[in-house]
DNA sequence: CATGAATGAGATTTCATTCAT
DNA sequence: TATGAATGAAATCTCATTCAT
C-alpha cells in the first residue's frame, strides 16, 4: 500500500445512456441553445447544458472541444435555421405587393417562434461578431435574400406599385428591425408601455402594423 | 544577513489619493458604463471597472453595494440621461411633418451618440428587465415622447398630412426600432452585409432612410 | 420529415482491424516508449499512445492493465534492450587500453542511439525508481560491466597502464554520466552554450572528450 | 426573494494570513520549488503548493499568474541562486591546481545541497528547455563562468601543470556532469549498486573521486 | 479480440467579495 | 475615506478508465 507513489484513481460504475452519438451532440447543442440564448456566453453554464442534455459534462468536451467551440455550433446551426426556412418562400411567383407582404410576415413569425434566434444575436453583438466573423459557412449565405429583395422591388417600381430608389439592404434591416426590437426588447418595453405588448392578440396586430408601415412607405 | 535589515517592507504611503467623494463615485458609474455597457453584467469584470476609474476596488462596494446595485446605478443614470434629453424636444412649435421628422431623427441620433444606451437594453432584455422593474425610480418614468406623438399624430390628421388609426405606441417603437436594431447589431450586420454599414456617410443614410420610412408611412 | 428515414444511424462496420495480438502489444510498447520517455509518466497520455500505436485505447488495458502497467513494461523493455547489447562486447580480447576506449565508446553511442532510455531514467529517478524497485524482472539485473570493468583495471595496472586503486564502479558511473549528462541534458546547456552542442560533428568530438577524459585520469 | 436572477455569491469569513506580500510571494515560491522540483511541472499540484505555503490558492494566479508563471520564476530564482554563488568562488586568486579543485568541488557540493536544482534542471530538459529559452535574464549568465574556467587553463598550461588544448565548455560540463548523474539518478543507481551510494562517506569519497578524474585528466 | 462512446474524479483557473491596516 | 492583500465558491477543463456493443 505505501511506496506507491501515483495513487490509482478510484472510479465508481458508469451509469452510462445513449450509446448514440448523433443523439448525444444534439441534445447537447439543444440544450446549449437554450441556455446560452437565455442567459448569453458568459451567463450559461457547461453544467447546465450538461444536465440540460442528459449527458455528462465530458461530452461536451468532447465533442465540442470547449464552451466557444459550442457556441460556435449553437451560432452555425440557428442561422442554418433561418436560412434554409426562407428557401421555402417562393417570392417570385406572386405579385410585388403581396410577395413583400408574404416577406414581411415571414420574418415576424420567424422572430415570433424562435426567441433563441433573437437571444443569440444580441449575444453575439455584444461579442463584436466575434465568432460570427470566425464562421466562413454562414459569411455569404444573405447575398441570394438581398438578390429576391432586389428584383422585388425592381418588379414594384416597373409596375408602378412600388416608389424607386430604394436600397435593399436598408430596406431589409428596417423589416428585420421592425420585428426583432419589439421581440429582443419586449422585457424592457413592456415596463414602460405595460405587460400587454406580449398578449397574443397584440403580437398580431404588431404583425399588421410592421406590413402597413412596409408598405406605406413603398408606396409610389 | 546584515546589511538588509532595513529592507523589510514597503514604506507604506499615506492613504490621501482622491478624498473627493463625489468624483471617486462619478468616475466609478463611468468607468462601470463603459464596462457593463459593452461587455455586459455577467461579462463585466469589477477589477476592470476599479481600475478604469482608478480607484480602489473596496470603494465600489462601499459606494454601490455590490455589483448588483452598480449595475442599478448605471441603469438609472442611462435612463435618466434619455428622459432628460427627451424633455429639451419641444416639438409642439413646429408644424406636423417637420416635428415627426425632427423627433425621428433625435432618436437615431441620440441611439448613435450613445451606445452605451444599446448595450444597456441589450443587457437589460436579456436579464427580462428584472433589475429595471425593481428600481422604483424608473418604474414609472413613462417616456413623455408618447403623448407627444399623439398629439403630434392628432395635429397631422387634423391637416390631413398624416394618415388616421395610427397607433402612438407601435409608431414609437418603431421609430427606434430602425435605428436602434441597426446600431445594436451592426457587427452582425456588416459581417453579412459589408463593413461599409458604419461609415459615417451611410450612417447618414440610414438616418434619411429612417425618415423616408415613417413619414412615407404616415402618408395618409 | 420523411425522406431523412434512411439516415438514422452510420452503418456499423464489422470489428475486424488487426486481430494479432503481438503486433498489437508491441505497436502498444513502441507508441508508449516514445510518448512516456519524451513527456515523462504524468506527461504522457494515455490517448496519445492508442493513436500512436494505432489501435483502440481499450486494448492498452486489455494488454497491460492500466497505465502503471504500461509503464513498467516500457521500462523492462527498455533496460532490456541495454543489458542484451552489452553482452556483446568481448572487451576481454583487447589490450586494456583499447577495451577501455571501445567501452567508454560503446556507453556513449548507446546513449546517443537511444534518446528513450535518457528519458526513461531521468523519469524514474523523478519518481524515486518506485517502478524500478517494483520489477522483479529487473532489480537484480546488474549490469555485468562491473565485473569486466574490474578484470580489465587489474590487467591494466599490472601492465603499468593503468594507476591503481581506482574503484569499478565509480569509474563506470563516471563513464556513464560524462555521456548521459551531455545528452539528458542538452536542451539547457544548449540554451545556455549554444545550439551547436547537438551538432553531428560536436557529438564526435563529446566522444573524443569522454575518451580523453577516462584514459587521461586512468594514467599512472 | 424570488424574481432574483443572478444569485449572490455567499461569502464565509475569511481566516486570513500574513497581509505581507513579500513574504506571502516568497512562500509560494519555496513551496513550489519543493513541489515541481520533485514532482516535475505536470506532477505538482497547485493545491499542494498552496496548502505547503500557508496560503489561498487563489493568491498563487495573483502573484505568478497561472502555473506557468510559477513554474517560470521557480527556475528563475534557482538558476540565479547557484550563479550568485558562483561569484564569490575568487579563483583567480589561487593557483591553476587549486583552483580547479575549488571549482569542483564547490560544484559537487551545490548540488549535493540543492537537490532542487538538479529536479528542475530534469524537469526542464524533459521541457526542452522551452521556459528557459523564454527567459532572457538567465540566458547569457554562463559567459563569465566559461571565462574564468578558460583563464584557469591557460595559466595551468603556461605552468606546465595543465595540458593543452582542453576546451573549457567541454570540461565544465564534465565537470557538472560527473556530480549532476551521480545524484540525479541516485536511485536508479542505487537499485543496481546498493543504497550505500548515498551514504555520507560514499558521498565524500565520490567528491574525491571526481576531483581526481578531473585532475588526472588535466595532467600534461 | 476489438471498438469508441461515456464517465467520475479531480485538475486548473476565475471572480465577486471581505478583512486588516 | 481609502488601500490592496486575501479569500471561498464555483466555474471550465482534463484524463485515466469502463461499459455496451
Amino acid at each position: 500500500m505505501e511506496g506507491s507513489i501515483a495513487r490509482k484513481r478510484p472510479l465508481r460504475r458508469a451509469p452510462h445512456a445513449t450509446r448514440d452519438p448523433e443523439r448525444t451532440r444534439a441534445a447537447i447543442l439543444q440544450a446549449a441553445t437554450r441556455e446560452i440564448t437565455s442567459k448569453g456566453l458568459n451567463g450559461a453554464r457547461v453544467d447546465t447544458i450538461a444536465a440540460g442534455a442528459g449527458v455528462n459534462k465530458r461530452m461536451i468536451y468532447h465533442y465540442f472541444g470547449d464552451k466557444e467551440g459550442l457556441y460556435l455550433a449553437v451560432l452555425e446551426a440557428t442561422y442554418a435555421s433561418i436560412r434554409s426556412a426562407e428557401l421555402g418562400l417562393n417570392l417570385s411567383d406572386l405579385d410585388p405587393v403581396e410577395a413583400m407582404k408574404k416577406l414581411v410576415l415571414f420574418t415576424w413569425h420567424y422572430f415570433l417562434d424562435h426567441p433563441e434566434f433573437l437571444g443569440l444575436l444580441a449575444t453575439e453583438n455584444l461579442h463584436h461578431a466575434t465568432y460570427l466573423k470566425r464562421s466562413k459557412r454562414i459569411r455569404h449565405l444573405h447575398t441570394p435574400l438581398i438578390g429576391i429583395i432586389s428584383g422585388l422591388l425592381e418588379r414594384g417600381a416597373k409596375e408602378k406599385v412600388f416608389r424607386r430608389g430604394v436600397d435593399p439592404v436598408e430596406l431589409y434591416i428596417s423589416i428585420a428591425a421592425l420585428g426583432f426590437f419589439y421581440l429582443s426588447n419586449r422585457h424592457t418595453l413592456s415596463t414602460v408601455f405595460g405587460n400587454e405588448l406580449c398578449a397574443p392578440e397584440r403580437l398580431k396586430s404588431r404583425g399588421r402594423h410592421i406590413v402597413e408601415v412596409v408598405l406605406g412607405y413603398l408606396r409610389p
